[in-house]
DNA sequence: TGTTAGTCAATAAC
DNA sequence: GTTATTGACTAACA
């Protein structure tokens, strides 16, 4: 008796043939293919075809196919011709549709939700930071967990994230992958997300030398903060000069002047993407 | 060489 | 205990 067929036969025969059924398919997809497809796919399914049969699928396939392209170049023509006096419903041969029409992206390439993506097109960071947000507040998950076993990263770094996010547009690949990674986050099943939040995404070092002492982290004095921050208020971009200046007035070194310039200009810079906008 | 963007990590605030 | 803030480090870039 011959053997049944499975999907692999016919995938090895045409592998873009049954990308429906290999787990998963975005709307994009779904409405690049001729309906055909999943038809036929069902029909093939009731059917069992056997080694001894597989042409009979292929051939209808084949043949749908033509017939397809036929009505593309009819519907193409008659929208192209249309106004100009030419008899609508002209059939035009199928072998000049390549010409016609862009080519269709192949789809043996196409990622689906589950697997790591390139960077979106868009990701409307505000709206995605509110849902991280709400999710992790609902399922009780801590920043910290969450910041170290899905992004790689820490905790205050989510935070800030999560309460200023940029938009997407105005970012390189670099910063726009935080986003991507939360997005790919939320895009999983429950029990995905879960598994995920179980290791840590960047396996930690194990160092046998004795720990580094935790450095002391300089903080400015009240007085030194109310300048600065009056100052900047004046002026967002000293020269070099005034810096100095300010640093000597402060008993502050030329760096910590600079560094703080630098971070307020990144810190107070206007986005038009105001979190609280969307949490409120 | 100076600036920017992404981030860490200490610690303040809740 | 968790989240928010912030001084500083680093790589990329102009």
């Amino acid at each position: 008796m011959d053997r049944l067929l499975d999907d692999t036969d016919f995938m090895a025969e045409d592998p873009t043939l049954f990308e429906l059924n290999a787990g998963g398919y975005d709307g994009e997809y779904y409405q690049n293919i001729p309906d055909f497809e999943l038809d036929d796919y069902n029909h093939y399914k009731e059917n069992e075809y056997t080694e001894d049969t597989r042409h009979l699928f292929l051939d209808e396939k084949h043949e749908m196919e033509r017939r397809w392209e036929a009505e593309l170049v009819r519907d193409l023509d008659a929208i192209y011709h249309r106004g100009r006096g030419t008899v609508a419903g002209t059939v035009v041969e199928p072998e000049s549709l390549e010409a016609r029409t862009p080519k269709k992206e192949p789809t043996k390439n196409r990622k689906r939700p589950a697997e790591t993506t390139p960077l979106s097109e868009y990701i409307d960071t505000c709206q995605l930071c509110h849902n991280i947000y709400n999710e992790l507040k609902n399922a009780g998950i801590p920043q910290a967990l969450f910041a170290k076993c899905v992004l790689g990263r820490t905790q205050g770094t989510l935070s800030d994230t999560l309460k200023k996010p940029k938009p997407w547009n105005e970012m390189k690949p670099s910063g726009q992958k935080i986003y991507q990674q939360m997005y790919d986050w939320l895009a999983l099943s429950v029990d995905e997300r879960m598994a995920m939040l179980k290791e840590p995404l960047v396996k930690e070092e194990v160092k046998n030398d004795a720990p580094e002492p935790t450095k002391k982290r300089f903080v400015f004095s009240e007085m030194q903060k109310n300048t600065l921050d009056s100052l900047f208020k004046q002026e967002r971009n000293p020269d070099q000069e005034t810096k100095v200046d300010i640093a000597q007035q402060l008993n502050l070194d030329i760096s910590q002047v600079n560094t703080y310039f630098m971070n307020a200009r990144r810190r107070n810079r206007i986005t038009g993407n105001d979190f609280k906008k969307v949490i409120e």
